[in-house]
DNA sequence: TTGACACGTGACCTTCTGGTCACCTATTCT
DNA sequence: AGAATAGGTGACCAGAAGGTCACGTGTCAA
């Protein structure tokens, strides 16, 4: 299995993008700490956590019993380089503003 | 199911990642050009396009009884500005460019 | 040292997904 | 008109993925 494929799959699934979300709004949680954002099993957040560090989108330290997770952006900014060169950039960033910005007022 | 679903359940397929590479290379191919590129089935190509233009990661037009496929990067600039904001980005995108340069080199 | 706590493994079941096929519609060219 | 071409639909089957559970390992604190 490719490298980039891991990631992909990893993003395919709500409830591990849910996660990264958390993490990106607060780096550093443990397995529990998250577990308490979810309706769900310890298990299946431990699977979801263990599938997004596979694809290294997340990095773990322990320290003792816990262990600390943190959000990795770099795979997230392969995805966008492999499809989007430097000369589009400029238009498919306006238009992604663009988008946001009109979703903002329903 | 939620408009970002789409998007991140029709990039988790390494068939269809292919078939916007081969649009990011050279746009407005048609289903049969497409297909000849792929060790697959018409019907499974099909699908996979089918896939890609639901979640508005291609975008079609017609002309005559042909079917032109083009590459729309508006999504996965938005998956970019989702976990990526504009202070870490020069890092992450820095990092991803030495991971780029290092590969180069096996 | 004993109990509570944080995390981990393997098996299991249900649901979703990828790929193929038989068959169908619409456009073009001779 | 008739044949060839480009694209489309619904059903079907095998394999993968999400979620839960019983049980196990290491760490901290009273």
């Amino acid at each position: 299995m490719g490298d980039d494929d891991l990631v992909f799959k990893a993003l395919a699934d709500p409830t591990r993008r849910f996660l990264l979300d958390l993490l990106f709004a607060r780096d550093g949680r443990t397995l529990t700490e998250l577990e308490s954002e979810l309706e769900m099993t310890r298990f299946g957040v431990m699977k979801h956590l263990r599938v997004l560090e596979d694809a290294g989108l997340v990095v773990t330290r322990r320290s003792g019993r816990e262990k600390h997770h943190f959000l990795n952006p770099v795979p997230i900014r392969l995805i966008h380089d492999r499809w989007i060169d430097k000369y589009t950039e400029r238009q498919a960033s306006a238009l992604a503003d663009l988008k946001t910005e009109l979703e903002k007022q329903p």
